[in-house]
DNA sequence: CTGTTAGCGCATTCAG
DNA sequence: CTGAATGCGCTAACAG
């Protein structure tokens, strides 16, 4: 019914304690008296008191609100990160607001906007798939709150990224599958504006020349990375005939792919090997021929918000690190490959 | 660098136009000439101008954000129910915030009160499955604001619910399978404190009832919804020897149910049919043979959104809708067992 | 249609 | 250690 009107005023004055001291006390300042402290907190209980953060927010200018922006939260991936973000987050005493962008520019531009409005402290961010250029992070990027990329590398200011070592996973990766005595290795890869993808065929295209293949283009699909798309990537490949190993930006294609392509009587990993991107737990589940790049979501998270809090409490500091490098790990599901 | 301290006193004082009016123009309040709203539209944009919605907030006492909590995001249902709640909610100017309690009853407090420090002027929420009282909501329900509650029913005062009829889905379900000649019904069910878990049991065991087959308490498995438990419960089944059909009350559970299974040489659905419940696509790739009660999730999150935007507005009016049922269907998969 | 006045609730100077 | 005074930026009476 009524909202609870209790101020601060209504404590002090039921205390005859000025205001001042009341706002201090609750903040636990050091320069009130543990035994008015006390007091005081009885009372606000008693009254059942609850600090308007509207006001101390537009009093202190700030929020102890981070805001996450994520293409999509459905993916396990990001939906581990944001787990990450979260724990660390709360523990700091902030809370999280999360955005998804659904992979539009557009999108972005108004989560943005819109966090910059609410206030946010700062800003975690993985890049939607269609955003090339940071024009729309520059007006927050002037408001002088931290920004932090996990995830999708990028180059803005000197803002700290979070990710792991793509070009390094994806050599690895094609390598393992070039070790396990493939050569025609068909690549579904992204938009090479993105850094992340460029990142990923660089270390698929070096692989194969370490190993004196040569790099067909014909073998690399750039696209979305549904499991629509996967089947459609499938169908090519059916096309092409010889391929014998598929090197996956993304679990979620691979498995389209790998669905499809069991239909068409192909043996998985026999016929055609094929390694993943991304730790989708189904993959595991029900894919366990599905080899897997396993990236650190849940620490990647941690480590991410870690930062930006870090950023956040030494406002002045500008000493930022330009990029933090995880370790990611080739999960490989289906020895038969080996 | 500095943050954008442009204040409607700037541009009041740039046009030598008293700061109230300046506020009314940016609100497009009607009674300002539209001469004026252009001049100082035009300043706006010039100065740079963002307003201040701390400032805002605090003044009125209004956030235009509703809080939206959610046992996991990860979980595709929920995940389509957010895009349907983002979407009614943006375009009516309303900003989301995303909150996932985990299924835990400690974090769904805290998720309250947070929610109500930060005065959000609206909250949709899906209880956590440990939620057997709502004295957590009492005191944001006090406050004032409107709760509505999605796909887990409650009653609490005369807050609306959204929803299905888990009764009817349940009861057609399982008249399915014993229409497709199953008499041993196992089921998959959740803690029976919650209502939906209820009313999903009661319509399983209504259907048996109806055709003459005894209901058998060691055919219900409760517990939680996860693939781990409906591989419990799959061993479970195997011990009982003579089970022919499974009613999940959750996909992940019976996709895990399925895949233990099949790892035992039963053949599905011909040795033992699936109907699952909760429309997770992965279920609709990986297990065709899994028939699935699809539920309407963005129309579910844009139904309770809608409401909740319509209760948020006419505060008065506490003609609230006791409760909103929307369809399922039953989508069979694999005509085999029909 | 526009200006004047007065706070929203809190945190922070500056005094003591 | 505590009190008095001030204003964050905006909006809502109330006038005119």
């Amino acid at each position: 019914m009524k909202s609870n009107k209790i101020t601060i005023h209504d404590i002090s004055s039921a205390l005859n304690i000025d205001s001042s001291t009341v706002s201090r006390a609750l903040n636990d300042s050091p320069r009130v008296s543990k035994k008015t402290k006390e007091k005081i907190a009885k009372k606000a209980a008693e009254l059942g008191y609850q600090r308007n953060s509207l006001a101390s927010n537009l009093r202190t200018n700030r929020t102890n609100t981070i805001g996450v922006i994520v293409p999509r939260i459905s993916r396990n991936f990001f939906s581990t990160v944001i787990a990450g973000i979260e724990e660390t987050a709360y523990e700091a005493g902030f809370n999280v607001v999360i955005c998804q962008s659904l992979e539009s520019i557009d999108r972005e531009k108004k989560l943005i906007e819109t966090l910059l409005a609410n206030r946010v402290d700062g800003i975690l961010i993985s890049i939607s798939m269609e955003t090339t250029s940071y024009e729309h992070l520059q007006s927050y990027y002037d408001h002088g709150s931290p920004i932090v990329f996990y995830d999708r590398p990028c180059h803005f200011h000197n803002c700290t990224a979070v990710s792991i070592d793509d070009y390094k996973a994806s050599f690895d990766a094609t390598e393992h599958l070039i070790q396990s005595g493939r050569k025609n290795i068909f690549h579904f890869s992204g938009p090479q504006e993105i850094e992340l993808y460029q990142n990923r065929k660089r270390g698929y295209k070096d692989a194969l020349k370490k190993h004196n293949i040569e790099v067909n283009e014909d073998y690399c699909h750039e696209s979305g990375l549904s499991e629509k798309e996967g089947i459609k990537a499938a169908k090519k490949i059916m096309n092409l005939k010889n391929i014998d190993a598929i090197f996956s930006a993304n679990d979620t294609a691979a498995i389209g792919a790998m669905k499809y392509l069991k239909t068409q009587g192909i043996r998985i990993p026999e016929d055609i090997a094929v390694v993943g991107f991304n730790n989708d737990p189904i993959s595991e589940v029900i894919e366990p021929s599905l080899t897997t790049v396993n990236q650190p979501d849940f620490k990647m998270g941690k480590i991410a918000a870690t930062i930006l809090l870090g950023q956040i409490k030494n406002k002045k500091a500008d000493t930022k690190d330009q990029s933090i490098v995880l370790n990611s790990e080739l999960i490989i599901r289906n020895s038969s490959i080996n």
